[in-house]
DNA sequence: GATATAGTTCCGAATAATGGAACTTTTCAT
DNA sequence: ATGAAAAGTTCCATTATTCGGAACTATATC
């Protein structure tokens, strides 16, 4: 049971609130599945009473937020997809930051992303790449560890030390490459450069041969934080080719920034 | 993979599997809507007691499902986004669609698309175009009335008579454009025009201007309904170019349907 | 500055969720 | 085939959560 963060919207995962929160955890099993669950795999996971488990998958079939096939196994429901067209769709900041991620893709050539912190991981609001062969890019509403993206780290060393230490307090550090960060000392160096320099790197942390800069997307009265980077293949993409094209992330990160807070009102 | 649900399964204000159910009524209010809902709006439309509401929406923001944003306008979370991600990548069914998607496009050099009936909708899993301007289109995921799409009623002609009437029963006929079904009877003499063919029409009955030829996929074993659809702008494509392109939908569909029935077992 | 409107909190009453146990179906070894 | 074990499903008295009216606070309007 983590714990619950106080404020901000972008929630992290918790075990909290009563019915909903029981509901949405098992939805949140079965979607992080990769492969198949059966009834007594979920058992398993979650723990909860036989009875109580099967009513709660009922329910959530019934709602049509998982679905369960044939050969009894559960998968995510096709409601949550029309939920998330239109969430995706309307969203305003996406909008505006569109426009700004294809300049900065016809500059650099390579992956310009967009995220946002939610809680302790980046959710990834939209993505320019140079092939599209996939349509609906399976990066789209991805979620990964902050700790070890550009991105993330960059939306981190934006925070005021209070959200940063709500953060970083909830931090699991599981290694993904030799260098992934591995404690939060580690991870702080890595937060005042960024600081410092108004950009971060993803030097193979998260997956071996990717490297990314970022920048944060922060402004006063945006009640959020969020991010652009650029991504590479490693043997296409050097650290000095990361670090010239960094002020010109950090340079659009600000004007999205202003932006955003400009038409997302004084609050948001 | 809308199984035999009872009843009530779009965006209609739900009966509601208890308290999720309720729940879930909100985020469909809150995801639906064009314009930014404050609370007031909300009330109107869910009926809802102030409390319950208030309390109730504070619980979804709180898992994520719902943004709370400092103009004190609700918007969809992103959790949402993160839920359907993974809901999208990993579904089989997709999967083994989509090359043959892309056969059809090659063949015909306009929109395909591949959806699912749910309950009177008919969701959109993918999308196959040539201009790729557009990333994670917002097409994906939507849901559109079954009675007004090619694909709804080339999907509704697959149905057994129980299953249709089913769904026939529930449906409100509402006006699109001048062509569009106002009632059964006449969405009926489509449906034996569809069964007869093999394939369905839109003639323009969802949107002036567009037109598409579609056919269903269904087989013994697989517990869900779908199509796919060959869609176009009027004044390219004409009701002959359609009729043309028809034997191919139909063909692509059957193997479709025979593939998925294969890989996705026995059941469902 | 007074009044209306919007948004939030509280708490006893009502209702829906809980979970143990019994029951049915499927799977597997013999 | 047969029986036993595992998986999946249903039931119902108990318990915890939600419900919803009313009181309260903050914000907009005149």
């Amino acid at each position: 049971m983590p714990s619950h963060d106080p404020k901000n919207m972008t929630n992290a995962p918790d075990t909290g609130t009563g019915t909903l929160g029981k509901a949405l955890a098992l939805v949140d099993i079965v979607v992080s599945s990769d492969r198949p669950l059966r009834f007594t795999d979920i058992l398993d996971i979650a723990s909860q009473p036989r009875g109580t488990l099967h009513r709660q998958l009922s329910h959530l079939v019934e709602e049509g937020l998982l679905s369960l096939r044939g050969d009894l196994t559960y998968e995510p429901g096709l409601r949550l997809l029309k939920f998330a067209a239109r969430a995706w769709a309307g969203n305003e900041f996406r909008a505006i930051a569109a426009p700004h991620l294809r300049k900065l893709h016809e500059e650099t050539g390579e992956t310009v992303h967009l995220g946002v912190l939610r809680g302790s991981e980046v959710v990834y609001l939209d993505k320019v790449e140079s092939r599209q062969t996939v349509r609906m890019q399976s990066q789209i509403g991805n979620a990964s560890p902050v700790y070890c993206t550009g991105l993330g780290k960059a939306a981190l060393s934006a925070l005021s030390p209070v959200a940063l230490r709500e953060v970083v307090s909830q931090l699991v550090f599981r290694t993904f490459t030799d260098n992934t960060h591995r404690d939060a000392i580690s991870l702080m160096s890595d937060l005042d450069e960024a600081r410092r320099l108004g950009y971060a790197f993803d030097r193979e942390e998260h997956e071996a041969e990717i490297r990314c800069v970022a920048a944060a997307i922060h402004a006063e009265g945006l009640s959020f934080t969020g991010g652009i980077s650029v991504t590479g293949p490693a043997y296409r993409v050097t650290m000095e080719q990361l670090e010239g094209w960094a002020p010109s992330v950090r340079r659009i990160a600000a004007v999205i920034s202003e932006e955003a807070a400009l038409k997302l009102g004084p609050g948001r």
